[in-house]
RNA sequence: GGAGAGGUGCCGGAGUGGUAACGGAGCAGAUUGCUAAUCUGUCGACGCGUAAGUGUCGCAUGGGUUCGAGUCCCAUUCUCUCCGCCA
């Protein structure tokens, strides 16, 4: 991974002083994952130690030859030019050594931070263990699954028939997985991220929009890379990547800051077109719109105080289920388990909307509380009663990712005379039936 | 894309080889009593130390020259101005 080499001076990337203490925690933790750290934290605490080592030894080494360097320059100044000649050949070794340290030192440094870039962050006490998404604990379910008629059709035929989508259309143009909205399919789209966007401004959040394409150091910020490397779209002429998420850009943002106390709570939302390659994906579960290469998601970004974080997680909840009690869509609310978490969250909810034609729950929203561990990679900290810099916390959430949302309202508002746009939509739309 | 000029700490801004002036902001302490002034200190990273403290690094980034680099050399990158192109 040669571009560790652009990020030398992130060398904590996981607290390191932290679990110098609480190594056996970590591991405890990590178990929840199904990942034995126990060799890897050794390994990095091992490494770890042997860096500070270095560092000692170079800092002792650099620190004699300033001392020489700066009593050359005063004996130049004093006219005594043979002494200095004298004392500038014994800094020859000095430098020597000194190069050879730095180079172990930059060595040990590379290697520890590529380490910890592995380690994914620790779950919540809450998360409940478990291998797959059948392990995830329902905790929430609310909405009434709608009667549909008996000729009832998934979304993607529903969109044939109505002509609001084409996905052969979009193979042509670009390839499988990026479908063309069409008529009042593009209408109910753009009012979608239009409703989405006043919902989320209402609730506090501010209206962002941020670039499609990242570079490198913010796919490392919010935890793409390296976790991720292959399920984005690299654009190699330029080295960028198309985002996956809103959350890549909203949250690198704040990349290199120090916030003040008084900067809490930070709330921002933004629309954004994710771009996923999904390498290796197949099957009935990716037809329609159930998974796409390119689709639209409108998402919230939170950085707070630690201390409030788990409360602005249950605010984010609230929030996303307010919407989907809007728009009457029966949904249930997950919290993920330990082998289904993401790489970089402590503790995710998932929300899913029941397809009824599909028989099946589709899942629309995540919302992750990161802790830390974003922050962490990010250098974003603030100043806290003692004027010392602490990590803030970071979270996000999509309210909403479009595709399923759409494909939930085609499939539980159909009717005989078409399909019902739900009452909240209906003055984004301008038009309350597709038919 | 071409030409030129630039990038110095939280902000402004000096500094063409001797180890980051000066001004302002924020914070902390002191002091005076009053919607504030004054004085002092502090400001990023990584070590060592229980601590007071102390060392190293940080002048866009990465290399190089030198006993010593903000200063000289090379590469990269970003910003600004002009030209070109352009929704």
């Amino acid at each position: 991974m040669s571009s560790l080499n652009l990020h030398p001076k992130i060398k904590t990337m996981l607290q390191l002083q932290h679990i110098r203490e609480h190594k056996d925690a970590f591991v405890a933790a990590l178990q929840k994952r199904n990942l034995d750290a126990e060799s890897m934290l050794s390994q990095v605490l091992e490494l770890d130690e042997k860096r500070r080592g270095l560092q000692t030894e170079l800092d002792a080494t650099l620190a004699e030859s300033n001392k020489l360097s700066k009593e050359i320059g005063q004996l130049f100044k004093s006219g005594k030019a043979t002494e200095a000649n004298e004392l500038k050949a014994k800094t020859g070794d000095l430098k020597e050594a000194s190069k050879k340290m730095g180079d172990n030192l930059n060595a040990a440094a590379a290697e520890l931070t590529e380490l910890l870039y592995q380690i994914p962050n620790v779950p919540h006490t809450s998360v409940p263990t478990g291998n797959s998404d059948e392990d995830n604990e329902e905790v929430f379910r609310e909405g009434d699954i709608p009667q549909l008629i008996t000729a009832a059709l998934p979304h993607w035929e529903l969109a044939r028939k109505y002509d609001i989508i084409d996905f052969e259309l979009g193979v042509k143009v670009t390839g499988a997985g990026f479908p063309i909205y069409k008529g009042k399919g593009a209408r109910l789209q753009r009012a979608l991220i239009s409703y989405f966007l006043d919902k989320n401004t209402e609730a506090g959040y501010t209206e962002m929009q941020v670039p499609h394409l990242v570079n490198q150091a913010s796919g490392y910020g919010t935890g793409q890379l390296p976790d991720k490397e292959g399920q984005m779209y690299h654009v190699t002429a330029d080295d960028l990547y198309l985002i996956p998420t809103g959350e890549v850009p909203i949250t690198n943002i704040f990349r290199d800051n120090i916030l003040k106390k008084e900067d809490f709570p930070i709330r921002y939302t933004g629309y954004t077109p994710c771009f996923r390659r999904e390498a290796g994906s197949y099957g009935a579960h990716v037809r329609g719109l159930n998974r796409l290469h390119q689709f639209d998601k409108v998402e919230i970004v939170r950085v707070e105080h630690p201390e409030n974080s788990y409360a602005a997680l249950d605010g984010m909840v609230e929030h996303v289920k307010n919407i989907l009690r809007e728009l009457k869509l029966p949904y249930r609310i997950l919290r993920l388990c330990g082998g289904d978490l993401g790489f970089t969250a402590a503790l995710t909810y998932d929300f899913e909307v029941f397809s009824t034609a599909q028989d099946r729950w589709l899942e629309i929203s995540s919302v992750s509380n990161f802790e830390t561990y974003q922050a962490n990679r990010l250098k974003l900290r603030f100043k806290d009663d003692n004027g010392k810099n602490q990590l803030a916390h970071t979270l996000n959430g999509s309210a909403l990712a479009l595709p399923r949302v759409l494909a939930g309202i085609l499939e539980n508002y159909q009717t005989e005379d078409g399909i019902k746009i739900p009452e909240a939509l209906v003055p984004y739309c301008g038009f309350d039936t597709i038919d």
